[in-house]
DNA sequence: GCGATCAGGT
DNA sequence: CACACCTGATCGC
């Protein structure tokens, strides 16, 4: 749960959501998605009054979002204060003190997030530096080199602060199934089960809460049917959602709730109390989405597990795990990072702590550190607090010092970077022939680990009641085909890809496109332009491209080296298929050199064929990776 | 009567 | 499986 304040040290004028306190003396309000706990004092009196007497105070947020806001009449009075915003459009706003008239310029951008419908982060971008405020975000690894408006040219921006998501930022929550591999769980359960007759009906237990969507669109294209639930007004402008769901109780798949919807279901009822028509008794199962994770060295992957004889749970996560939070930070490498969130028993000081070293000026350090002492980087020193706090509580009873050393080690080298080695991050080509998970070579995937994850310690999966109705769907057995049509993340992304000559606004106040609309102070004039937007886009989610190879990602061996002879960007960080969670590829010139030779951005661009060509090699997991102490036929 | 907060539930 | 929300009790205004 978010534990912002409200407030970043760049741009205190701001105020992000949180809307209490001191935030009801903001210039600005930004919400970064419709859920609750980001939007508290959002209905308070005071700032109900203060917008009254306020010329120029306004709320920032999506179309999508402003969208699920106004469905709700306790926020309707918001309506005429909402300045809804494209995603990826930089806009100028001007911060006005309306006591003194001064004013202060900043412009804001927003980009997809992937936690739930009209979730964004936002990106400010003024005489204070760049700043990311992530709101709540779930990003696949690589997806990062993907947002276009992250990059300046070729290059990743200068990022002064994230304000991060940091709920999983913990390295018991090192692997989450990725979205795909979910999705084809719950999918093969749902359709084993309806398939045997239409008596046999699914409840998806899905909580209050927008993000569930795609969950719902992605049942509702694979069966070719609607879901049956409570509520679907607010989602009249969405046509992707909206054709996917319905109150239409005769569905053999239902994510409607009720206040006793659980005493429902032991009497084997529907919460909507929906009944065979002619008597016969409903067959039905619950799957309730709910987060798993998976530690570092984790053989197993259910994303199903039965909790009785008709009840399942399956793998759902809105928010981005330990490793794609890395992959994430480490591309953008900031100045500072600050967590929104403090994961359960863990404290502020040590989440700081441990974002540190994914901060751009511990690289530098470790640099310090390193390179006068001429000693290898291959050299066990480690990033003072890292390994030793963090993986200590996960994995009791194993041995953790190959992974450390593994893990200081993959610290030491990607945190370094010789100035002007900031890395063009050169696109990876969308049209990447993605191979299609592979089940065969998923399953050898889950190599010799354990599960951290305690639940299914032993053969808890295999207690399955002797009802024999669904077997138990597990990501190793390779069951689950990514079926031709199944998530289709683009339906719900607006992301381009970064095209190969990129050349982007190279800062802030060059790129205005609505500036008419923020600096005029009078948003009122614009407020109708919905009605051109009749029906938007959502951003469900941010995979932009199907990371089947993601799949693997997550048990990837600890060390991942690129060839030295292989002609290489200093940093292509395409994403498909590299960044091993905690590893990333490196510099040829910190591959094969154990000190640190400044390079020159330009001094070798290499050939467009030749990136293309390592391009597919990285995106299959191919010969471009050399396993470290680890079976090399594992992937191919 | 309303809001804020907490405990407890799913 | 630690998300996000609901309900109900309590307190203060």
């Amino acid at each position: 749960m978010s534990s912002f304040a409200g407030r970043m040290k760049e741009y205190p004028t701001v105020s992000l959501d949180r809307f209490d306190r001191e935030n009801l003396h903001a210039r600005a309000y930004f919400l970064s998605h419709c859920h609750k706990d980001h939007m508290k004092g959002l209905k308070g009196p005071l700032l109900r009054r203060k917008l009254q007497f306020s010329r120029t105070v306004r709320l920032y947020c999506s179309f999508v979002t402003k969208e699920l806001l106004l469905n709700n009449p306790k926020y309707s009075f918001w309506e005429e204060y909402i300045v809804p915003l494209e995603l990826e459009s930089p806009t100028q706003i001007s911060l006005v003190d309306e006591a003194t008239g001064e004013k202060e310029e900043v412009v804001v951008t927003l980009l997809p997030a992937g936690h739930c419908p009209g979730s964004v982060m936002f990106l400010f971008e003024g005489c204070h530096g760049n700043v990311l405020y992530t709101g709540d975000f779930r990003l696949a690894v690589g997806d990062a080199a993907r947002i276009e408006h992250l990059h300046s040219g070729s290059r990743v921006k200068d990022i002064q602060s994230v304000y991060l998501d940091s709920t999983f930022y913990d390295p018991r929550f090192y692997q989450i199934p990725t979205r795909e591999v979910c999705l084809n769980g719950i999918s093969e359960l749902v359709g084993n089960w309806i398939s045997q007759s239409s008596y046999h009906v699914v409840w998806l237990n899905c909580k209050a809460a927008y993000g569930y969507e795609y969950l719902f669109t992605n049942m509702g294209e694979e069966f070719n049917t609607q879901i049956h639930v409570n509520h679907l007004d607010m989602f009249k402008k969405m046509p992707e959602i909206l054709s996917y769901v319905t109150t239409d109780r005769r569905s053999q798949i239902h994510a409607c709730r009720h206040p006793k919807d659980d005493e429902f279901f032991q009497g084997n009822r529907l919460p909507c109390g929906c009944t065979a028509a002619d008597g016969t008794p409903l067959h039905i199962i619950s799957i309730k989405p709910s987060t798993m994770w998976f530690g570092e060295r984790t053989k197993k992957t259910n994303v199903i597990i039965k909790t009785g004889s008709s009840s399942y749970r399956a793998c759902f996560s809105f928010h981005s795990s330990y490793s794609e939070i890395r992959d994430f930070l480490s591309y953008l490498k900031p100045v500072n990072i600050y967590p929104n969130v403090i994961p359960l028993g863990r404290t502020l000081a040590e989440v700081t702590r441990m974002l540190k070293l994914m901060c751009r000026n511990q690289s530098d350090q470790a640099a310090f550190i390193y390179k006068p002492l001429g000693v290898l980087k291959r050299s066990r020193v480690e990033p003072p607090t890292y390994g030793s706090e963090s993986d200590e509580d996960l994995f009791d009873g194993m041995d953790l010092a190959p992974v450390r050393k593994k893990m200081g080690l993959n610290q030491e080298i990607k945190n370094y970077e010789p100035p002007g080695c900031r890395a063009p991050p050169v696109s990876v080509e969308e049209s990447l022939p993605l191979p299609v998970a592979d089940s065969s070579s998923l399953g050898q995937n889950y190599f010799d680990c354990t599960e951290s994850n305690g639940e299914d310690e032993d053969g808890e999966e295999e207690d399955e009641k002797g009802k024999g109705d669904t077997k138990q769907t597990t990501e190793e057995d390779g069951k689950e085909n990514p079926s031709p049509q199944a998530p289709k993340w683009e339906d719900f992304f607006t992301t381009e890809m970064l095209p190969d000559s990129q050349n982007s606004h190279s800062h802030s106040c060059c790129s205005v496109t609505s500036a008419s609309r923020t600096s005029s102070q009078t948003p009122e004039l614009f407020g109708e332009e919905d009605d051109v937007n009749d029906t938007f886009s959502l951003t469900l989610s941010a995979s932009l491209s199907n990371h089947s190879s993601q799949n693997m990602d997550s048990c990837l061996p600890d060390t991942v080296i690129l060839q030295p002879e292989q002609s290489h960007p200093q940093r292509k960080e395409g994403g498909s298929g590299t960044p091993q969670p905690g590893v990333e590829e490196m510099p040829e010139s910190q591959v094969s050199s154990d000190f640190d030779i400044p390079c020159t951005p330009e001094s070798k661009a290499p050939q467009s064929d030749e990136l293309t060509q390592l391009y597919r090699k990285l995106a299959s997991g191919e010969e471009v990776i050399a396993w470290h102490e680890h079976d090399s036929s594992v992937l191919r």
